[in-house]
DNA sequence: CCGCCGGTCAACCGATCGGTTGATGTCGCG
DNA sequence: CGCGACATCAACCGATCGGTTGACCGGCGG
């Protein structure tokens, strides 16, 4: 069996060079590269494929300092024919853009604390095409598709971290590009599902719940 | 010259793969162990110097999911006899672990993102018993250090605490046998102290503070 | 194809919060 | 003793929030 060449895309180089020596440790699997952010991981997808050493797996890290964000990047990767897999890494399982990416054709999802075993199934397991999501996440987001009336959905789980820094409406309507009377009503919504009845209470009890963290 | 003997803690397998593998690639620097907790990292210290193996320099992440925390152990392998020092290594810059980490022992302060050089370089300097902060993060010490720690009273900690629950202020009042005139003369006191201007931030300041848990 | 859900926006109004000024009392420290 | 720090309370007013009603649109599923 030939070699999984795999991507990785990680702001830090700490982790870079984490993963490339957990991943080299592993028969069968090769890290063909590594990169900062989502555009380089985009050009080097595609250039890799043009030398007909195509990836099979890119572990994608969803918090990058600057540059193209991850979900962005796994949507731009997914759109090019004969896509590879991305494998989101991210350190929160509470992390909202979880369900973008997913969206965004994220065929798997990584903890960064995940042991280096849990690490090389999952790769191996993008590679054979099929979505690999740790227990804990996959849980999460059945439970978000079973029960859509006692959980909050994605644009307002984003709005609620932003709320969680103190931000007032009008800054947030601005950060999120909507107005101030979404912001409101999104709340609404929020305080609605939390079971209170105003934004620190709100704050409270979605922390209570692991919705958001920090 | 012989060998830099190094210990690395961090929670993350990946972090403690990419440590290792970087410092490995440097003369001079010798990985002599990795763990995932402070305590694991005390004992550690304590066996290696038993051996007759002392290590000169310990990289010690501050944010750790369970277990003693980095400080903790700073303070505790600090406490130790001819003690190494210990590198702080954090995500973010605003830590504010980060003061109380270098009242604790740390000679050396380096965010996860820096590049590999830095991080030699930190450690070269930490074996030869210098202390070296990255320039953003000496020039926040030093800020801080000028500016008298701007403490909050007992009284309004407590205050504080029953804010990030999320009770409006005639609840708060109720709560504490006071006016609600009463709290909103402390929460002001409050939000100056803390450089904010309403609630909500003050919670999200204070606990990045570490002034409140949860 | 029609209904529902999610996301967007507007207008309105009462409730709450944010900020100020000013006042009183207590306690500890030089 | 006098000063400062802390805690307490009042009155006031503009800003923000909370809650409601009603509306439009796009997508997805029955």
């Amino acid at each position: 069996m030939t070699e999984i060449r795999v991507l990785l895309v990680d702001d830090h180089p700490v982790v870079r060079a984490g993963l490339r020596a957990m991943l080299n440790d592993f028969d069968g699997v090769w890290v063909a590269g590594d990169v900062a952010d989502g555009a380089a991981a985009v050009a080097e997808v595609r250039k890799l494929a043009a030398l007909g050493q195509p990836v099979q797996v890119v572990l994608m890290d969803l918090q990058m300092g600057e540059g193209m964000d991850g979900v962005t990047a796994t949507r731009t990767i997914r759109a090019l024919e004969d896509p590879p897999q991305v494998l989101i890494l991210t350190t929160y399982d509470t992390d909202a853009d979880i369900i973008a990416a997913v969206e965004a054709g994220a065929g798997g999802y990584l903890l960064k604390d995940a042991p280096p075993e849990e690490i090389r199934r999952a790769v191996q397991s993008a590679a054979r095409g099929q979505t690999a999501l740790a227990p804990e996440v996959a849980a999460r987001l059945m439970g978000r598709i079973s029960s859509p009336t006692t959980s909050l959905s994605a644009r307002e789980i984003q709005l609620l971290e932003l709320l969680a820094t103190g931000m007032p409406n009008r800054r947030i309507a601005k950060e999120l590009f909507i107005s101030e009377a979404t912001v409101k009503t999104h709340l609404v919504h929020i305080y609605d599902k939390l079971g209170v009845d105003n934004r620190t209470a709100a704050i409270s009890a979605a922390r209570q719940q692991r919705i958001i963290r920090r």
